[in-house]
This record gives C-alpha cells, structure tokens and sequence, in this order.
DNA sequence: CCTTGAAATGAAATCGATACCATTCTTTGT
DNA sequence: ACAAAGAATGGTATCGATTTCATTTCAAGG
C-alpha cells in the first residue's frame, strides 16, 4: 500500500504539501497540486484511515446502539442512520444491548473506545453511571432515540406516541364504537405511557374517560395478544373494539379471535400501531398507525451530523409523526350491531 | 484519557511492559503484572484501539456489506455475524450496496480503509474489478454468503436451495397436487436456479418433469405474487397448487386469490419459501420453508474468525439447511376437490 | 565454575498520518 | 522602497500504542 511519503516523494513536495491537498486545508499552489494528484492517481494511494484518526482525533465512524439489530423496526432505524451518515463521508458500526444492561454497557464503551465521533443510543434502560463517566469524559457527543436514557444526551428524537394513539382511539370513537378495550404495550417503556395519554386525550375529547374503557398491560409481543384475547373473550364478549398497542399484538389477538368463531371486523374491530410489514398482509388487512423508524434514525444521525460540525450546539429535540393507515379491520359500530 | 505511558509512570515500569500485561503476550514478573493491574485500575486505563491497530495491522473490526440493511432477512444475517464475532471480541462494520454496483463497490473498499481485520459479503452482483484489485492488495480475506460473487473468497456459506425447493415441492405431490403452479423469484439471482433444480428433482422422483407444471419468473416481492396471481386466474383455474419462491411472494398470491374469492387451502393450496415473520400471521397460517438467515451470517462470521487466527486456511464451503413448517395453505387434493 | 538458555526488562524505532512552527516568496499599500 | 499581510512550503514533533533489539538476571546442566 502506498503511503503519504511515496506519494510526497513521486510529487517531488513534503508530506504537508500532500496532507494538505487530501484534507483541503491550507495552501497549495496550482502546479503543485496537480502534481500531486496525478501522483496519487499513479500511486492508487488512499489515506490510512487508522492513522488520520489517530493523529486527528477524529475517525469518521458513527456509533449506533439499538436493542436488538436483527429487529425489522431497529433494522430500520439502522438503514435510516446509515443513509443520513453516507453523503456525509462517515461509517457506521453497530451493537446491540438486548434490553441487558451490561450488554449496553459494552456496547457503548465498544463505541468509545473505536474513538466514534459521535452516538445514536436507543436504550431500554438506563445508562449505567459508570459508562455515563466514560462517555462524558470522552466528551463524544450522543442523540438519543425514543425514550433518552442518557443524562449526557445533547438530542433526541422520538416518536409523536401521544398523537398517535390519539388518531387511533379517535378513530374507533368516530367508527361509533364505545365499548372498547386497549391492549397497551409494556407500561415500562416509555412509548406505551404517552401512548395511553394519548388514549386519555381522545376520550376525554368526547366525554369520556379512562375508565370508561378496559385497559390490559403487556409486552409487545403476539402471545400478549393472542394470551389477553382468549382471557378477554372467556369473561366478556360486549366490546366491539379493540386498540391494539402494537401490530404484533393485533397479530395475536387475530388468532385468538379467529379460534374463538369471531370475525374481524364484522364482530370486533380492530386497529393496530407501527404499520410493521405484516399489517396490510393479515386479513382482513390491518388498519393501523404508521410509524416510520427510518426517519427516526435519519434524524438522529442528523442531529449527531450538526452536533459534530459544530452547525448545533443542542440540545436538540425532535418529535416525529405518525400517521393514520386506513385498511379493513374496523368497521362502523352499528354496521357491527346488523350483523350480530 | 490516560494512556499506557502514564500506566507505567505509576506503576514505575517502561511502557514495553505495561504493553506485554496488556496484551498477553511476552515475559513479565508476577510483582510487576500486579502492580501493572493496579495502576490500570486506578487510572481507569483503557487501551486505544486506533494506536494499536496502526502499529499492530489488526483492527479487531469486522465489515459486513449486505445488500439492504433495512430489510429483515440482512439484518437477521447481520444480527448472526454480531453474535458469532462477539466473543472474540471484534467489533462490526456494517454497509449496504442496495443491488448497485458502484455502492457496493464504494461499500467494499470503505471497509478496506477502515482496515478491517475480514469482510463478510453478500452481494447480488458480480464485484468490480477495481475492488477485487483493492481487496487482493489489501491481503483482506473475505467470506460470502449466497452466490459467490468475488474471486477472492476464502469462504462461502449458502442456503441448501435445492434440497428446500424440492422438500416443498414434495409436500405438494405428497398431498396429491399434480397441477402445479411454481413462482420462482429473479432467475437472474442465483438462488432461485437451485429452487429451481430442486423442483425438477421432486418432480422427477415420482416421474413427472419440469414442463408438467407451470413455471413463472419474477422478482422476490409482494407484487409479483399478486399480478402473477392475477394473471393466471384469467387464464385458468385448474391448477390445486402453487409453490411461491418466497413468502412475500405468498402474501401478495393471497391477496390475488382473495379478490377471486378463492380460499387457501380448500380451493388452492399455497406453500412458501422463507418463514419470514408474517407467514404464520397470514390467514391461513402459510406452510413453508424455514431458513434462517442468522446462521448464514453466524457461520460466515466463524468461517472468517478461523481464517483469520490460522487456524482454518480456506478456502472453506458450507450448506445450511431447510426445514419444512407446516401450518394450514396446503390441503390434500382429493379434499379439495370435494369442496369444488 | 563456566556455559547456556530462559526470564525479565527497557530503549528506541515504527505504524502513517496531521499539527504546529518556522521560513521563504509574493503581493499590496503607502 | 519598505513594511505588512498573505500564499506556499518544509521540517519536526506528535498521536498512543507495538515491535524489535539489546541487555541484564538467574537457574540449571556439564
């Protein structure tokens, strides 16, 4: 491999003139420069990558740490980082933490110690103090996805959960359903608490409240789903509705519903929330919110990207949205009655 | 940061020695390995990769280009090269090429400047010749998962095609199918000539041949399933069966034979090709072929860990295999004709 | 008692770049 | 004509480790 001496050499200059044509700082006479990089053309040479970082203190690599990358919804988040990152020259290395704290822990100081320029974390839990130290000490600067887990946190971006659960609920509400039964999500997580705002918001803007629905707590996860639908329907069958807090829920609940004899959405309507690939293949096709994980990734490396040229300073915050997805799960209430 | 020289300030030892603790290798006296421990401790040492990897020539960083990061079955593989390289403590590079040339060729030679320690590729097409140049120079080895598109590879892990295609196709002509439709996915990609060879052996096994059944080509994806769906039903309605390449290909078939009112598996049996996520949430549960992606990457991934510590030389070959899962899309055909 | 080799250690070179400083050569303004 | 500012360049230190080599110490074997 050829190095920035052969190249200085070829060029008949010193290695300061040739580092200062391949970064593009300083001044460099015209005949010099193109010297020079016929001489790299000759040559084949590139950068050593290790070396400008070591020496510069900056490596171009963006850390991301996600829960679970074999995840399609952090598969996306990934895809979203890493397209943002592309035009700007920057590699990507990624971890996982599994929802384990120590997992995390490594993962985070695996970013650190590859001298990342910067993080995108989506943490389940919060960041363990000695890992805070470390990365604060590192002073790399971190975005936070969804819930920001990270008290050094200088963005963070999350989803419009509240909004979002307000559309679905409200969409129920105007199908004239009122008897319904939401199916949050893990209470833990951060999400599901403002998604249940949400819910809240939308009834209390018809009079309602609450109460006036059944609310079940769980893990995003279909046997959540399928398990809280065969309990359901072997205690009460006068609900109409049913707002799933995540499309795999809904998957779940699908099956439940189908053992029990039950018909979506002539006996019970149901909506879900992610828009995940499944969604418009279940039948009936799945009404839902859709959220797009790409963008959320997309825009934290961007808010990372600003942080390290020193264009933000932050904190920055951002809220991404949701919108509706209409399909053929829910159907009118009364249209619901006709057929029972 | 504290660096190695300041370990052996404190410990009051030449920084040679604090770099044989840390590395493991070379003499050092059981008083002096103590107090070396000690002052690494207390100083909350930790070794900077970049420096290391300059000197030694080893990043400890693994690259994996896939095609599309974003997609579920990538990042399953990639979740499979995580786990595998984690305990030897490497970390992972990730890029994707998106079926283009010129951004997998940008992709590979990235992580060649990042000087990582192997590369994992998947690629759908064949690799330029400028990079297999750059790859070869850089002495990197290089394991592919599917087709084997750079000459270069030590190693190479593929999907046991040809045995999965004809396990589905014998479930068919077990349940008395005879009139068969087969959608293969691109027959420009490699993968769907194994299935494609794997149909014929099934077929030819109980006498029949490639030209008793209906064969059409198209992509790996939702649409195809359903104009092929569609298309055919105009044309004919004979067939009892149809093998999909793939189960997005399945979902989209669905789709079609829903719209025709024709239900799986009484009038038309369906089998897939994957397993991926949604094909037990479809309705009817699509039976399929189980492959998972997680232990292409997890071999990949240890086909290059033993290239790279000596202890495997290459080049190295292995077959992962299929299973069949059996849900409720195919039905015995006499049962079908019964209900027509 | 001397030789030999293993054990233990440190000094200095090195990896390949950039940063910083000093120097020289042009301009330009007065 | 001279000072001052800008353009252009090279030399050297440096980033933080590993590697190589030379040296010293020590125990075992003849």
């Amino acid at each position: 491999m050829a190095t920035i001496s052969d190249v200085s050499k070829r060029a008949g200059v010193s290695r300061s003139t040739v580092s200062r044509v391949v970064s593009g700082n300083g001044y460099v006479s015209e005949a010099n420069r193109r010297a020079i990089e016929v001489a790299i053309a000759e040559l084949g040479y590139r950068p050593n990558t290790l070396a400008r970082a070591l020496r510069s203190n900056r490596s171009n690599v963006i850390g991301a740490v996600v829960v679970d990358i074999g995840t399609p919804y952090f598969a996306n988040i990934i895809f979203g980082v890493q397209r943002a990152i592309r035009p700007a020259g920057k590699s990507l290395m990624v971890s996982s933490g599994y929802a384990d704290q120590d997992q995390e822990a490594r993962a985070i100081v695996e970013m650190v110690d590859r001298s990342c320029d910067g993080i995108v974390l989506y943490l389940e839990r919060p960041m363990r103090a000695d890992v805070v130290e470390i990365v604060r000490q590192a002073k790399i600067p971190v975005v936070s996805i969804g819930h920001d887990h990270c008290p050094l946190s200088r963005g963070r971006v999350a989803l419009d959960n509240f909004e979002g659960a307000r559309m679905a609920m409200r969409h129920l509400l105007e199908q004239g359903h009122r008897n319904i039964v939401y199916l949050s999500g893990d209470p833990e997580i951060g999400d599901a608490k403002d998604r249940l705002k949400g819910v809240e918001a939308a009834l209390t803007e018809i009079g309602m409240s609450l109460s006036d629905i059944e609310v079940q707590a769980g893990l995003f996860h279909e046997d959540f789903g399928y398990e809280a639908g065969r309990a359901l329907l072997r205690r009460r069958r006068d609900f109409t509705a049913v707002f799933a807090g995540a499309d795999v829920i809904a998957a779940g609940l699908y099956l439940a519903l189908g053992e029990a004899g039950l018909r979506v959405p002539d006996d019970i309507s149901v909506i879900g929330f992610d828009d995940a690939y499944h969604a418009k293949f279940m039948s009936p096709p799945l009404t839902t919110i859709r959220q797009q994980p790409d963008v959320l990734g997309g825009q934290a490396a961007n808010q990372l990207l600003g942080l390290l040229t020193g264009s933000e300073t932050g904190p920055l915050q951002s809220l991404v949205g949701t919108s509706l997805v209409v399909r053929s799960s829910v159907a009118m209430r009364h249209l619901a009655k006709e057929v029972a």
